[in-house]
DNA sequence: ACACAGTATACAGTATACAATAAACCGAAT
DNA sequence: ATTCGGTTTATTGTATACTGTATACTGTGT
């Protein structure tokens, strides 16, 4: 149980933070089970200060929820949360996509045009293993995002991409979805190379409700 | 300067929060100034841990910053800034409004009316005091964010607002504005009549924008 | 057998003490 | 006079100790 803690040289409440949000991510702990501060401090070895800090971090990151003289608890993810950080999602990287479109250079452009094509070839070849198309797509996103001069807005998805982590377990998306999603981002691209926000924005919000659409359809009938 | 500050029985780290929260929104710090444990423990009578953990709340709300081993300093608020927040802003509170077209009751929508009937006659009447007109303005917007019925949205644009209040100082809306946002409200009252969410979410956001554009315009006309 | 009260215990909230580090200051050497 | 280096000091980072409270448990009375 007792992980590597003393990684490198940033602040201990920081590397604690990591090591809880993991393996709430991994499913370590179950939703609304109990987090006990002396306990994880005996576990990680180190004293109860640094693990409140990090505590109170998750809490603001929407991972735990701390009752007064309770302690703190995993939240639970329903559906419900999630199609609602979805549409959020959806909605602040439409933003991002029209805000990056007049900012975007033809070399960026080009990079999307390369992610997208390597996503592509990747997917068609390896159709089961999702990590790396997984990594190409976030790539594809970060791209536009960033782009987007909106550094307040980049830290908002950031923040929201580590919420959404929890959901890839379930994140296979198979061979099916990646054919949509290099669709969908050509579409983008298109936008992009027009220089027209509207349609930028709205691309790119279709292609996020799409890709949870699909998956929602999956869970469901997993379940 | 030792504030009242056992008020409640909520945590002390939160009334710690506040309290500095309220004190850096008064310009009681300047942009920039560092937040020193001690001196801020010594001044509320308490002792650092529950600053520590204030700070580190403070810090999550984006009012400060901590550098390791340096402390923590009052994060400047510049015009790029609040544009970037003004942009999201703009773009969530239309998602609430499409989110909320759907399900807003007549009688909310009558709620609406009212406020806005409210927020007229009282911005007729009394056009050098804002304080009041502010207000029903906030309240009519939580009207459909409530509506939406996205518990997150809701959250995202409660801490916003936190944000918004540190310009409240210069947020001195006369009249002409305010019969402009009269006429705004009305636009997004008749969207939500007329059930079409594509309208409603664009007559908020515009009227965001709007808002934001005269506040800068003002802005840059004083400096 | 059940309900209630009293007690014990486990835990979060808070305070304080100690260690580590970075910045400021001072002095010496060039 | 200026720069480099060492020393001091201010301030954060971490650990531990103490306090108050909520919950669980146990026993007693009905």
């Amino acid at each position: 149980m007792n992980q590597d803690v003393f990684i490198e040289s940033k602040p201990l409440r920081e590397k604690i933070a990591d090591i809880i949000r993991t393996d709430i991510i991994k499913g370590v702990y179950r939703n609304g089970e109990r987090l006990v501060e002396p306990k994880l401090a005996k576990n990680l070895g180190i004293s109860r200060t640094p693990i409140r800090e990090a505590l109170r971090q998750l809490e603001g990151e929407g991972f735990i929820e701390i009752v007064p003289r309770r302690g703190a608890v995993v939240k639970e993810l329903t559906i419900k949360d999630i199609d609602d950080l979805y549409a959020i999602k959806a909605n602040l990287e439409g933003l991002a996509a029209r805000q990056a479109t007049l900012n975007l250079t033809g070399e960026q452009i080009e990079i999307l045009i390369g992610i997208n094509k390597k996503f592509r070839d990747y997917a068609e070849k390896n159709p089961g293993i999702p990590d790396e198309h997984h990594k190409d797509n976030i790539d594809f996103h970060n791209v536009f995002i960033a782009a987007s001069g909106n550094e307040k807005l980049v830290d908002i998805l950031d923040g929201m991409s580590k919420n959404f982590q929890r959901l890839k377990s379930m994140l296979m998306s198979d061979a099916g979805r990646a054919a949509n999603a290099v669709k969908e981002h050509k579409k983008i691209i298109d936008a992009f190379i027009s220089k027209d926000p509207d349609l930028a924005e709205k691309t790119v919000r279709e292609h996020i409700i799409s890709g949870w659409e699909y998956l929602k359809q999956r869970i469901n009938s997993n379940a």
